[in-house]
DNA sequence: GACCAGGTGTCCG
DNA sequence: CGGACACCTGGT
């Protein structure tokens, strides 16, 4: 067992957050995440304490890259332009969230599973494949890590479609077929500039810019992807004028993106509704 | 039952 | 290029 305070975690702003679609709250302030093959199991006591329920040895080589603790988020929030109300209460709100080193073959699969879905939707659907397809990890708790490309290739379009993944499962297979064939090597993208990462990920059936920024920023932590989802665009509307100043954040949009995001959906402070009305007024 | 949900591919001007 | 439309499926 691993304990540690850390100010900057938030793990239940990070399970909201929705990068990640395999932490789930087990019980009060207990979650288990189940990445990179392993599960662990975190509970947050008071005063920051986090516990880490792991070895020395894998939190070491593990757990601490893969929360990116090594990475000052503070220095983030701090960053945000002073007379910016909007984006100062967006990076208050979002203390805490951080963004995870995940498996880059996994945000592929997750975030082309993901469009037109809901969060549960998406949840489920990644279960299903991963217990279905993926080695298992605990017998006793059915954790099953997710599946290889090479294992997913091997199944059809039409075992695909028994996992309530709808019109996406030949977007899945097809993705599998190209990472497992090696026509797509993941690992060779990391040598590329941004540009270049996402115009090859674009060449992916069912991988557009939204989808090619969530598996840049969650998958190879580029920090200067920045999805642009429904929820995003209605506050760059609404709250820019339809200009945001990239620019000003160059480096870390793509934390700034989660921030905005968590914020909108989650905070009870900002009333959503706002930016869904001028949307109707203007259309 | 209609409508929508964290998009994308395709077709058409 | 930019706009319209279909697409699986599960939830109000």
């Amino acid at each position: 067992m691993i304990e540690k305070r850390l100010p900057d975690l938030d793990i239940e702003k990070i399970a909201s957050s929705g990068q990640c679609f395999r932490l789930s709250k087990i019980s009060e302030s207990t979650y288990r995440i189940i990445a990179w093959n392993k599960m662990l199991t975190i509970k947050t006591e008071e005063n920051q304490i986090v516990k880490f329920d792991c070895s020395e040895d894998e939190f070491e080589s593990l757990w601490k890259d893969y929360f990116d603790l090594e990475q000052d988020y503070n220095e983030f929030i701090s960053s945000v332009d002073k007379s910016d109300t909007f984006l100062c209460n967006s990076a208050q709100y979002g203390k805490g969230i951080r963004i995870l080193n995940q498996d880059p073959w996994e945000m592929l699969i997750t975030f082309i599973i993901s469009q037109r879905k809901n969060i549960n939707s998406i949840k489920k659907a990644v279960e299903i494949l991963s217990t279905k397809y993926g080695e298992v990890i605990d017998e006793k708790n059915h954790i099953y890590a997710f599946p290889t490309a090479q294992r997913l290739a091997t199944a059809s379009i039409e075992e695909l479609n028994g996992c309530s993944l709808g019109y996406r499962s030949r977007y899945v297979y097809s993705a599998a077929e190209m990472v497992s064939s090696g026509v797509m090597d993941l690992e060779l993208l990391k040598q590329l500039s941004d540009d270049e990462m996402r115009n090859k990920l674009k060449t992916i059936h069912g991988v557009g810019d939204k989808v090619a920024d969530c598996i840049m920023l969650f998958g190879f932590h580029r920090f200067d992807a920045f999805p642009k989802d429904v929820w995003i665009n209605r506050i760059i509307d609404y709250e820019y004028n339809g200009v945001f100043p990239f620019e000003q954040y160059k480096g870390f949009s793509g934390v700034i993106q989660q921030y905005i995001f968590d914020y909108v959906r989650n905070s009870p402070e900002y009333d959503k509704k706002k930016s869904l009305n001028n949307r109707e007024i203007r259309d």
